[in-house]
DNA sequence: ATCGACAATGAACGATCGTTCACTTAAACA
DNA sequence: TGTTTAAGTGAACGATCGTTCATTGTCGAT
């Protein structure tokens, strides 16, 4: 039998295989019909495993989720870190805070960080009451490294340039710049401009910090 | 019978009443268990309505939540309208441009247009793939008159100052700020000063345009 | 070669889902 | 007052939900 043949084939592969299939068709159900349309049948469905296998390797549909979202959460967190280990680590000048934020644009509007399958699945995980449980870091950016680090870059920018107002507030504006234009493009994934994102937090920082951008 | 007694009362009421106590229901639940935990017969509960009643006024349960997202829409614009009625319609000097710009952060971030009800829903419908066939202006704010006021003003503000940059990018970076500040409410609605969020649209505004913020 | 150990399977289960519709009740009108 | 009209009700329905568990298949150890 076909079937039986492909089944034995099947069992051969790894078990964590089988959980990261399983993280992914979730991912790709959601993607398609929203947490509340997100069935067993649906993931079973995208996934082809077999219907007991996500109360085996997860004990819930509920907790699949939730070990999704932490999954890409920790996703995305690497592909920020990996970003910010190839810069300095100090910020002293603030030709270096300035060059820094740049980067950071940059990085936040990659193709690897912001897409459709990522900007989905954020806003998705955002909506549910549930998991806002999970805690800070798991459904928005505040108390995170990257908050942090933009308010350092700030600090530095704001005492070079005489810049008026508190640097903990422009830390706030450009974090929230950077959420802001994350929404536009999950609303508009198809019209939305890398490029004019990355420049319009360039005018936004030359606006702050004159003469370094 | 008491409850034969509460029902003749009841029945009393005028039919658009029940719509709008529906209406309501439903939005609680939402805030409480989200889109994918909102059912009838939480609805039923919520709302002290017999369960026969959705499918009476709305014909689904789908279209019940698709017309209470077109509801609050408009409830937003209503607050939004009544705003910009009561300052000069012309555009001209950018002092106009300056305090119209002021008054609208002031609104956005006011106790009727944002709380912790409006944030919820907002970000709830956003996540719903079927919401977006809803069209423009109902998930997002982008191509609305919001957004098409931003823009004058920043235009006659960009040529006041001098500004770098084009106008549109910062009518857009603007907007993005405010989309970025709901979301840090959404995030913390605790925590969140209304306050701090229009003190950071002032700084922000005064670094795009000095002199007039 | 035999035997645990354990991953994998999918039919079956009870619970709950959204919806229907025969029926009741109140208001409007003659 | 009797009759018509329409709003309101909730028991019942089939579909689908998430979960369970007896069974099967596979592999490593003995």
């Amino acid at each position: 039998m076909a079937s039986a043949e492909a089944a034995r084939k099947k069992r051969k592969v790894d078990k964590d295989l089988h959980r990261e299939v399983l993280l992914d068709a979730t991912a790709s159900v959601i993607l398609k019909h929203g947490v509340s349309g997100t069935t067993i049948s649906r993931i079973q469905e995208e996934s082809g495993l077999s219907r007991g296998m996500i109360n085996l390797h997860f004990q819930s549909k509920d907790n699949l989720i939730r070990e999704l979202a932490i999954h890409l959460t920790q996703a995305y967190n690497d592909a920020w870190q990996s970003f910010t280990s190839q810069a300095p680590q100090a910020v002293s000048t603030p030709e270096d805070a300035a060059a820094r934020l740049q980067a950071l644009f940059a990085t936040d509007f990659s193709e690897d960080v912001l897409n459709e399958r990522s900007a989905r699945l954020t806003f998705a995980f955002r909506a549910e009451p549930d998991l806002q449980a999970l805690g800070p870091g798991y459904t928005e950016t505040r108390g995170t490294d990257l908050h942090d680090h933009v308010r350092s870059c700030c600090q530095v920018l704001c005492e070079a340039c005489g810049t008026q107002g508190d640097p903990e507030r422009v830390a706030m504006a450009i974090m929230s710049l950077l959420e802001g234009l994350w929404t536009d493009f999950h609303a508009h994934p198809r019209e939305f401009s890398r490029e004019n994102a990355v420049e319009i937090c360039r005018i936004t920082a030359r606006a702050f910090f004159p003469g370094y951008f």
